[in-house]
DNA sequence: TCCTTTGTTTTGTCCTGGACAAATAGTACT
DNA sequence: AGTACTATTTGTCCAGGACAAAACAAAGGA
């Protein structure tokens, strides 16, 4: 077999392990431990790799390594996510519905996906779109990617996909004029966009002036922008993947630098279990998004 | 003042920077010397940080980093953009109305700078729109950013609003069925998709069946996503951004990876100064990516 | 039985300082 | 002016130590 092999760095892109995480594992519990090229560096094989990616995988489930690495590969791969807390069983809005769009991307079937989207959309109206259907999508497709259902290119896929559609939604909204002007973005090492999207379109459905500067600014950058824009409200969005323990440094930091007539407002799933932080307005669903806008207008009357 | 400090992950996350590098630098040249928190751990005041991305962006137009640190901060903020080897003066087709373009993004005025794309796009057809409109706006935006005339959020507006533009044009394309079947997408740490976006507008308008899977994904990912969709090609972008150094290799150990049966294409600025690969098409312009396809046509009649 | 508090283990990240090869610049020679 | 060769610059890797925050387990109290 020819495994020409991984350096450490193309493992960190790959797997999302740090380098300093690769050696120091394999220091302490015995893997990987990867071969080495002709100046005594690490070459890791793709088999390692393959594995590493799985544990990362469930460690993002809530299984903690140590345990995963003495487990062998053949229990590895049968291991059930482990949620913590109350998992709600998703409420049952329309499972029937939600099953078959979440089936069309199993199959691949790009077109079939996006018109059965456009139905919906064209039946339930952007609003209840958003909140009715992509919010609850969303969230199923995570859980299928945690309990390993869905691949890695069918969440890539279902994200380009429904991106597409929302962005092709908003597009037709008239440009806001009335309200705050919100600028969205996210933070550097947040790359995911679907909850931006979604909190634009709620924000444009209200009128707001949305001004989207996709994902990962740096904290400066966000200064300036919010400067250059004079945006009333900075909205920042982190999924369930962020690093949750950065979160409160970030938005602190990112509030100590943003000028004070800015508000700052967080979203998306990353923050549900955030406790609050001054100066930072926590929106844990859409409906209190729509609820803030209205407050900020009720207070800027 | 009170500079609250970034952390040395901080710093990598805003700057691009990695912890090893922003070490060996303050060994080497004594350039960033951050300040130590009560645990003796590096705390960027953010000064150094904005020097930090300054220094950065010089770097990426040629500039040599240790020239750069012993440079005074005046002079730093004056120095030219310094590109090696020809610098065609951009192509001077219609050069005003690009222009034009660039000022509405300029002046941040998003719902002027769609309408005037729209405009283009109806005017010019797709493939005229890409290949004249689009190319080129990316090419001096990316030029404006490097002379320093464009702020990073500015490039970010630009980026997302070009996005939509040109996903809403290749939405309304019929659905290939024809062509080669292209999955397009990215490889980890280049995160650049608006070269993807113009290959797959491209591609449609050829009539190949495109499968877009959005940025980053992970090259054992992109092999379980050729076969599971039997794509006939790999199409990977990249912008002028990613480090260089790594792409042979990159491609190489992704070729080795990928089915037999698949081609791997590559395109983007990123490449312009690759030397050819066996088993990897290079794609250096939009025009070779359609004979290409044609030539693939000719090859599986 | 459940919840809170306290101690213990696990785990990620940071540190220092050394080494080396690839890329780049500089120099000599044809 | 081009080409071959040498010197410098620069990014990345390595080892192994240290430590604090998070996760867990145990003990105590309502």
């Amino acid at each position: 077999m020819n495994t020409p092999g991984f350096n450490i760095a193309a493992v960190e892109r790959d797997t999302g392990l740090s380098k300093d995480v690769l050696r120091v594992w394999e220091r302490r519990y015995g893997f990987p431990v990867p071969e080495r090229d002709s100046h005594g560096e690490r070459l890791y094989p793709a088999e390692q790799v393959t594995r590493l990616r799985l544990i990362k995988r469930l460690m993002d489930q809530g299984h903690r390594p140590g345990k995963l690495i003495a487990t062998p590969a053949e229990e590895l791969s049968a291991l059930a996510p482990r949620r913590s807390g109350q998992m709600e069983p998703t409420a049952q809005s329309d499972t029937s519905g939600l099953a078959e769009l979440l089936t069309l991307i199993k199959q691949h079937d790009a077109t079939a996906y996006l018109q059965a989207m456009q139905q919906r959309l064209a039946r339930q109206g952007l609003q209840r779109f958003v909140q009715d259907t992509i919010a609850p999508l969303t969230r199923r497709v995570g859980e299928a990617w945690e309990d390993g259902s869905f691949e890695v290119f069918e969440e890539h896929l279902f994200t380009e996909l429904t991106k597409r559609v929302l962005r092709q939604a908003i597009a037709t909204l008239p440009p806001g004029v009335r309200g705050p002007r919100v600028l969205l973005t996210s933070v550097p090492d947040e790359q995911h966009i679907l909850g931006l999207l979604m909190a634009e379109a709620i924000f444009a459905l209200e009128g707001a002036e949305c001004i989207p500067l996709g994902t990962q600014m740096p904290l400066l950058e966000i200064r300036r922008a919010a400067e250059a824009h004079q945006a009333d409200i900075v909205a920042l969005s982190f999924s369930v993947a962020f690093p949750q323990r950065q979160i409160p440094a970030l938005l602190q930091q990112l509030r100590e630098v943003l000028p004070a007539s800015a508000e700052l407002w967080a979203g998306g799933s990353g923050i549900a279990r955030i406790s609050p932080l001054p100066g930072v307005r926590l929106l844990g669903t859409l409906e209190r998004a729509i609820s803030a806008i209205e407050e900020w207008r009720a207070a800027h009357a």
